[in-house]
DNA sequence: AACTAACCGAGACGGTACGTCTCGTCTTATG
DNA sequence: CATAAGACGAGACGTACCGTCTCGGTTAGTT
């Protein structure tokens, strides 16, 4: 690619080479598209990358640091909305969130979560991630709260992890299909309230 | 065991011999509880039991429904409370499933989830597991509907999987230490709902 | 088969039941046949025969044990040959030995001498057969001796013995196909001698 | 051996590793010394030489490839007897031929003849080796045919066959124990024939 | 300009687990 | 009490990856 006629790659000199490293995250991450994490190996990825097994070793420690590499390079698709109105804001948040794994970004975060439940390194990023996320999201509510929508008791990034939580569940459980009706539904319980008012304003 | 002095299990004629099933199931469980995901192999179980790996592939078409036996032999410990209360009964529900998990049974759950992330066959299962659950689970919230404390317009199920989703995220993030006062702001922000009140009843 | 109506066979009392011998033998000689040694097992003879595992095991104690029972119902092909000459006699024992294993015969005693390679007791049968074999077959050039067409200082079992094993080595490499001539060639060089003689006569 | 302090062998790149090649034949060899061919494994080499399965299957495509390897290592024994006087070769020959088996050597060939009987590869293998050993020991009936020792009209290689047939025969009924009158008399009977003469030359 | 150092691909190495096969033993239910 | 059926513990089969290692070659900085 980078060379003359020939597109074989090699070394270029005593440092990282960025094609490498370029197709090696671009086979992980069409690897897992295509064939989901029981197709993911270092052998698989490897072999299509026309890499090197100890060059993957080398740059990435273990299985799940080059699913989070793959993972982090695509993870643009997320919106952060900031309509003014903390239920369309919420809304907004949930359906992008499904939107974007059901279409082709949730294969590599499931297998993120799947690597997590037995390698230790996996699980501390994903842990780190998670909570950075949730202090992201959690600005729609602490928006709310400033606007005066929102009581000033609740935790914003605790009540945010019901909506992500909700998210993940479905898509560890392939059911990523919610129409508009169950995500205002929720967005109205949680908002609102589950409970049933005295006086009709409900 | 059936035998005079030597305890080697052997076949008892053409049907499963329920003291083999029985020592596969022991021995997967605690290999689970050990060593976790990475530990449990068809061999190591098949090794701790003393059995034939063929009489595990016989009974268990794969390593998830091993799995999954496993997990509903000792999913005993999660109560459904009944207090005529639906706030106290969702916080009995989500402490109680944190702390079942955090003492001991999560390990198993964490497992299945991973697996159903390849497995096609464990993924099925999960579904319809967390299905169910929900169904079950709704109960709480369907009592309420008819004491007349909750909304008539909202579906429980769907509501109640806020809550589960809520633990399934912080097990799989290894995160299941939470204590009352987050557990009961949550309860409190979905089922009095998150938004200020006009007049300063709430 | 043999009975009324349903064709399961089951016991005659205390005693071996004939039809299940017939079948399993049936079977056995069916497979080497059609599948040669590697095809041969105790679990397809029984699959084949519809019998029990057990029932075999009871009657043959081993796998050499069946093949020789299946062998000896077949072997009644090779000619035992008497024309009053020795010449014609040899000829005619080696070309109806190679003929009958190359029609079939062979493929079960290739098996034997396989299976004798690693079962003593089919390395002991094996033995005993062959000894017996020549004895049958010296009886070609003992007739000869007789007559005084044939040395009296030679062994006629050790003589014979060089025809059968020229044939044995043909089955195990799988070159039966002996012309006439060649068979003419090695009886006229062992009867007649290899060595050039002085006188012409030759 | 090859490192420091341990002895454990490793990769030496990208090329076959001789330590590793040594160790398997080794072991192989071992293994069919002491328990024969029932013994032998592919499993039971790899855990002898403690080598790698795949090691093994990298190299050998089949059990029977192992095999001949392992007897192509140690045939060194068998000798090509050039005495001038074909009796004398051919005496010695098969006492050579027998004697080699009879101390070790014959265990091997016993099993790669029995291998032939299942595995194909192995009975091309058998038979090529057969045909080129029969044309080498053709050379004693060849050379007594230039000396005029020997009938021209005689095939060297067929009848040459007749004799390592003999062993063959002997090595898988283990009757190796041959005696040097029982030889002779095969080597007279073969040269001078087995008939009769009118005039009581013989 | 020679030398070192780290990178690159390739692929062999000792292992472990996979899921399947057959082994020979055992117990049942049926007749 | 023999039979068909089939479960059982055991263990070999051949394959796929694992993570480590050594190789021969390449290129960038350093001497």
């Amino acid at each position: 690619m980078t060379q003359s006629g020939c597109n074989r790659r090699t070394s270029i000199g005593s440092q990282r080479n960025p094609a490498s490293e370029e197709a090696i995250l671009m086979a992980a991450e069409a690897i897992l598209l295509e064939g989901g994490l029981p197709a993911f190996s270092i052998e698989a990825v490897a072999r299509r990358a026309k890499a090197g097994k100890p060059t993957i070793y080398r740059w990435w420690p273990s299985k799940a640091a080059l699913l989070l590499d793959v993972y982090h390079r695509q993870k643009d698709g997320v919106p952060y909305p900031d309509t003014g109105d903390v239920r369309k804001d919420l809304s907004q948040f949930l359906a992008g969130l499904l939107d974007f794994w059901r279409n082709g970004g949730g294969a590599i975060f499931r297998s993120i979560i799947a690597e997590a439940q037995s390698d230790p390194a996996a699980l501390a990023a994903l842990q780190a991630y998670a909570v950075s996320r949730c202090r992201q999201s959690g600005a729609i509510l602490k928006r709310g709260q400033a606007r005066g929508e929102v009581r000033k008791d609740i935790d914003p990034e605790l009540l945010i992890e019901l909506f992500s939580s909700f998210a993940w569940n479905r898509l560890l459980t392939s059911r990523l299909d919610v129409g508009q009706p169950e995500i205002d539904q929720i967005v109205s319980a949680v908002v609102d309230g589950a409970a049933l008012r005295a006086a009709g304003t409900q």
